[in-house]
DNA sequence: TTGGAAAGTCAACAAGGCTGACTTAAAACC
DNA sequence: GGTTTTAAGTCAGCCTTGTTGACTTTCCAA
């Protein structure tokens, strides 16, 4: 049905192409993943925080001013599900939302020192494993790496991630 | 506190390792793994299963007849949470547990015809997002996309990846 | 001045993790 | 042969984080 083994454009064989291949990738995606996450899991059942205090602290973070709205598009959830999580951050003195000064509809999100403390714990931690991987593969892998992810997300979020890439020098 | 910019064994500066890079790395791979689940979670919807249904279909899939044990240590879950997926999936007819034949007290899970189906809807799915990734990025950053996502997995969980690989011809 | 956008909130629900306690069957040990 | 250990299964209850739906307040902009 799917065998994989398409022939190229230059009659070559794509053997990593194959659906072995491809099924390795995905295991491989699974497990990484896993391990990547569980570094910042530790730490945050320190606090009474998750995984998606997590990302809402690490977005502000990268972008110091996004709106709710423009969070909300990044992270892919509801209104209801983000507003818990922060309402929770800025309770507890680790976000601050200012009101927008153009517009004075929209929240500014900022970190505070607290916010960023936690953020820079958690954020070493998972560098810390992004840095042995990194080096254990080497250069030529980390570009390969990094381009087979961005060719793997959903176009509209490649952009935003370009965007962020290119942005924050 | 945390440069990157450590000198390099060689004298030269390791610009891959920057913390900037590293962060790079941490989003592509948050908007990847995203990605990644999209499509099977669409799929999964329209029958009543979810997330956890696949991976227990996947890893039976791949090493048919093997434990409940052995599925446990794989994805890395409690008895009781997979119990609850693996009964829905026995009760549909989606997955037949078979009495061990050397030790009585085991179960060897294997798929039925309906549970490949699914199987094989699911994993065509993922397969072509995996494909057209492949495609995009060539041959060369596949190669370097699974250095780096192994050297990221924990010890124990790579050897079982790399066995698991280098079983299933 | 009125319509719509941004934000926030309440309530209820579901999936899928978790712990703890306990049973049954069978193997392994002594 | 009796005891201990192991594999599996189950019940109950809890937590996080996602969802829908309904509704309010504020405020920009046509």
């Amino acid at each position: 049905m799917d065998t994989g083994s398409t022939g190229a454009q230059g009659g070559e064989t794509l053997l990593f192409l194959t659906d072995e291949q491809l099924r390795k990738g995905i295991e491989a995606m699974f497990f990484a993943y896993r391990a990547f996450t569980s570094d910042p899991d530790r730490i945050l059942e320190n606090y009474e925080y998750g995984r998606a205090h997590h990302r809402a602290i690490h977005f502000i973070n990268r972008q110091p001013g996004l709106t709710v709205t423009a969070l909300l598009a990044t992270l892919g959830v509801t209104k209801q599900s983000l507003n818990r999580v922060l309402r929770a951050l800025v309770d507890d003195g680790l976000v601050e939302a200012r009101v927008g000064r153009r517009d004075k509809r929209e929240r500014n999100l900022y970190l505070t020192e607290k916010g960023e403390a936690l953020e820079r714990e958690l954020s070493d931690a998972q560098r810390t494993r992004m840095r042995a991987a990194y080096r254990a593969a080497g250069p030529a892998a980390v570009t390969g790496f990094r381009q087979v992810l961005e060719a793997m997300m959903d176009p509209d979020i490649r952009r935003q991630y370009q965007a962020m890439r290119d942005g924050a020098a």
